[in-house]
DNA sequence: CGCTTACCGGTAAGCGCTTACCGGTAGCTC
DNA sequence: GAGCTACCGGTAAGCGCTTACCGGTAAGCG
C-alpha cells in the first residue's frame, strides 16, 4: 500500500495521503496549520512530505483559496536595442523592484518581473497577461494612460509609483519639489552660483515635472538666471546627459556656473562629457543629480544629489497594495521625504557627515 | 438576459459566456485561438470580453493545462542591511535577470524574482514555495547545495548559473578560464607588468575559482610574480575590494604593478580605495576587473575588463529551461564565450575600436 | 455504567479553466 | 430530394487544493 511508483506525472496531496495513510483534509491541514490535528498526525504527514518530496502546486492553492500570494510589477526597459548597450536607467527601477521583492517577502508573496520595450504597441496586452497571474499590481512611471489604469483596476489594485492617484488607483511617490528646493537653495545660497541650468528627464515624467517646476521657481525667486528648455531636454539616461552637454559645446554655448540633472543617471553622462572636453567638475562646472543611485558616491567627484529612499519607495508601494489585498484598501496616495546629500560635484570640498543647515530644510517640504 | 450586475465577486468565462450568448468552451477556444470559431462567435466572444474587461485567471488556466508559464529565479540580496547602503553586487545579477526576462517574454513567460538574503536559513523552503508557483527555475551562483539541487529537481527543472551541471540540474556559465587567460596574457605580454596580484571573490564561488585558477596558472606560466592569497580575499563587492587595498597599504605592503579583481565591483571599490590614497591608475598601479558591467566604461579610467555576455547569459538559462519544460530535455552543459575589453584603467591609452592581437584569444579556449 | 460533549479527521463540493467527446445542422453529392 | 460528411459548439469531467460539514470515537460527568 506504500509503494513508491507514481514515479511519472506530478505528486499530490493523495499521493501524500495514502503515504501517511490519512486523508487529504489531513494533509492540507497539516500543512496550513489549521485546525488542530493530533501530534502523531502531523508527524506522519510530515515524514510523508519529506519522504516524497512534495510540493503543493501553488497555481491549485490560489484557485482554491483566491489567494495567489504574486504581486506583478512592470516597467520599462531601456532602448530598443535589448542586448546591447544596456547602460540606462538600470539602477533606480532595479533598486525599487528590490524593495517590493524584499517587502513581499515579508508577507509571502512573490513578485512577477515584466519589463516592456519602450515601442511595444500591447503594452495593456501585456499588463493584463500579468494581472491574471497576480493579486495585485505596481506600475512604475507612466506605464498605462488613467484610462488604462481604470479599465484595469476593477480587475486587479494597482499602485503606481511616481505618478498620481486616480480613483481607481493608489500612488506612491517621493517628495520632488522639497528636495528640489533644498538642492537649489543649496547652490544658490551657500556656493553662490548666479547661473543654473535644468537637464531634464523624460518630458512626460510626472517626477521630472515636478522637479523642473521646483527648480525654476526656486531658482528664479533667489535670483538667479536659469537656462532649460528644449536645449536641455534630456531622458533620463547617462547618453542622452551626456549628449546635451556635447551639442551645447559644440553649438559654443556657455555653459551655467552649476548644472542641475534631473537623476544621477543624466549626471554620470553629463560628468562624463565634461572630462572629454576637459572642463572640471565642480571647479568649472558644478553637476548635481537626483535619486541617490548607489554609485553616485562613487563618482569623480563624489556626486552631490538628492536622495530618494529608493529602496523604501518600492517597499510601500507593496505595503500599500498588501493592505489593499488583504484588508481591502490601501492608501492612496502616499509622499516619501526625501534628503539632500551633499558631497563634492556641487563644490563643498569634503562630505561633511551631516549636511548643514540648508540640508535639514529638504524635509520641511509639502 | 444580459444585465451588467456582477459587480462584485470574480468575473469568470461563465459571464463572458452568457453575455455573448454562448457557451463557456466557445470563451475559451476563442481566448486560446483552438478550432475554428465562426466568425460571428469569435465577434460575440471579444466583444463580451472587451465589455466586461474580462481577464482570465491565471491560476485556473496553470492548473487545467499544466503550464503556470512562469519560471522562477533565486538569487542572493547584498548583506543584511536590507535598506543601508544596498550598494552591492546589484549590477551583474540584474542584468542576467534582464536577460531571463526578456527570453522569457519571447514565449509568453514571466518571471519571479526572488532574493534571499546571505543569512536566511530557511532558503530550501523560499525555493521550494517559489517552485510550486512555477514551471522551473533559475538558480544564480550557490543557493543550493548539490544534495538540495537534486532534492528539489524532481519537482521542477532547474538551471543553475555558474555553477556545473548535476545528474539532475542543467547549467549555464560564461567561459572564465580563457577570459581569464587573455587578460592575464595582455598585461603581462603587451604591458610588461611582471607583478600581478588576484584580488578574489567570494571564496565559495566556482566562477571564483576558476577564475583564480587561470590567473595564476597564467601568470605563473609567463614568469610573473604573483600575489594573492587571504590577505587578497574580497567579496565581489566594492567595499571589499576597497578594503583589501586599504588594509594593504596600512600594513605598508608593497602594491604589485597590476591589479586584477575578480568582477568589475572589486575594481571599483579598489579604483575608490587607490584615488583616495592619492595612487594613479593606471600610471603607478593598473587594474582590471571582470564581466563589463554597464558603468565599467564610465569609470576613471575606463575599465579593462573581460566582457561577460551577461544579458546573453540570463537569456539562454531561460532558453535550455524553457527547452526542458516543452521538449521534455535540456542542454546540460552551456558555455558561452567572454571577450577582452580592453580600454584604459590597464595602461592602454585609448580604446581601440578592436582591441589589439591577445584580444581575440579570448575566444581560443575551452 | 450510560449518556453527553468535544475533538479529530474524512467526505465531498467547488475554485475557473481547458478539452475530449458527442450531438445537431448545414452543405454536398449522386 | 435523401443521405453522407464535415464542421461547430455544447456538456461535462477533471486539473490539485481548501474547507464546510458531518460522523465516529473517546473522555468526562452524573
Amino acid at each position: 500500500m506504500a509503494e513508491p511508483k507514481k514515479a511519472k506525472g506530478t505528486l499530490t496531496i493523495y499521493d501524500v495521503a495514502s503515504r501517511a495513510g490519512v486523508s487529504i483534509a489531513s494533509v492540507s491541514r497539516v500543512l496550513n496549520g489549521q485546525g488542530s490535528p493530533r501530534a502523531e498526525t502531523r508527524e506522519r504527514v510530515m515524514r510523508a512530505v519529506r519522504d516524497l518530496k512534495f510540493v503543493p502546486d501553488g497555481a491549485a492553492r490560489a484557485l482554491s483559496n483566491g489567494l495567489k500570494e504574486v504581486v506583478g510589477v512592470v516597467f520599462r526597459r531601456g532602448g530598443e536595442a535589448l542586448f546591447e548597450d544596456e547602460d540606462e536607467s538600470l539602477l533606480f527601477i532595479d533598486v525599487i523592484n528590490r524593495g517590493i521583492e524584499v517587502a513581499a517577502q515579508r508577507r509571502g508573496f512573490d513578485v512577477l518581473m515584466s519589463s516592456v520595450g519602450f515601442n511595444d504597441e500591447n503594452v495593456p496586452t501585456r499588463i493584463a497577461a500579468i494581472a491574471g497571474k497576480s493579486d495585485g499590481i505596481i506600475l512604475h512611471d507612466r506605464m498605462l494612460s488613467a484610462a488604462g489604469i481604470a479599465r484595469l483596476a476593477d480587475t486587479v489594485p494597482i499602485v503606481t509609483l511616481a505618478g498620481s492617484p486616480t480613483p481607481a488607483s493608489m500612488n506612491v511617490r517621493c517628495d520632488n519639489a522639497s528636495g528640489m528646493r533644498a538642492l537649489v537653495r543649496h547652490l544658490i545660497a551657500d556656493h553662490g552660483y548666479r547661473s543654473l541650468g535644468y537637464l531634464s528627464g523624460r518630458a512626460d515624467s510626472p517626477d521630472n515635472r515636478a522637479r523642473a517646476r521646483a527648480f525654476e521657481t526656486g531658482a528664479i525667486a533667489a535670483g538667479a538666471q536659469i537656462q532649460a528648455g528644449a536645449a536641455w531636454q534630456g531622458n533620463y539616461s547617462a547618453a542622452g546627459g551626456a549628449n546635451v552637454i556635447l551639442t551645447l559645446l559644440d553649438g559654443g554655448k556657455q555653459l551655467p556656473r552649476a548644472i542641475v540633472c534631473a537623476n544621477d543617471q543624466t549626471a554620470l553622462g553629463v560628468m562624463h562629457a565634461l572630462a572629454r572636453r576637459g572642463i572640471k567638475v565642480p571647479d568649472d562646472v558644478a553637476v548635481t543629480g537626483f535619486d541617490d543611485v548607489p554609485v553616485a558616491r562613487h563618482m569623480h567627484p563624489p556626486l552631490t544629489t538628492v536622495r530618494q529612499p529608493i529602496l523604501a519607495l518600492g517597499a510601500t508601494a507593496f505595503d500599500v497594495l498588501y493592505s489593499r489585498i488583504s484588508a481591502g484598501h490601501g492608501e492612496p496616495d502616499v509622499v516619501l521625504p526625501v534628503e539632500l546629500i551633499i558631497r563634492e560635484s556641487c563644490g563643498c570640498s569634503h562630505t561633511p557627515a551631516h549636511p548643514p543647515t540648508s540640508a535639514s530644510a529638504a524635509r520641511d517640504g509639502t
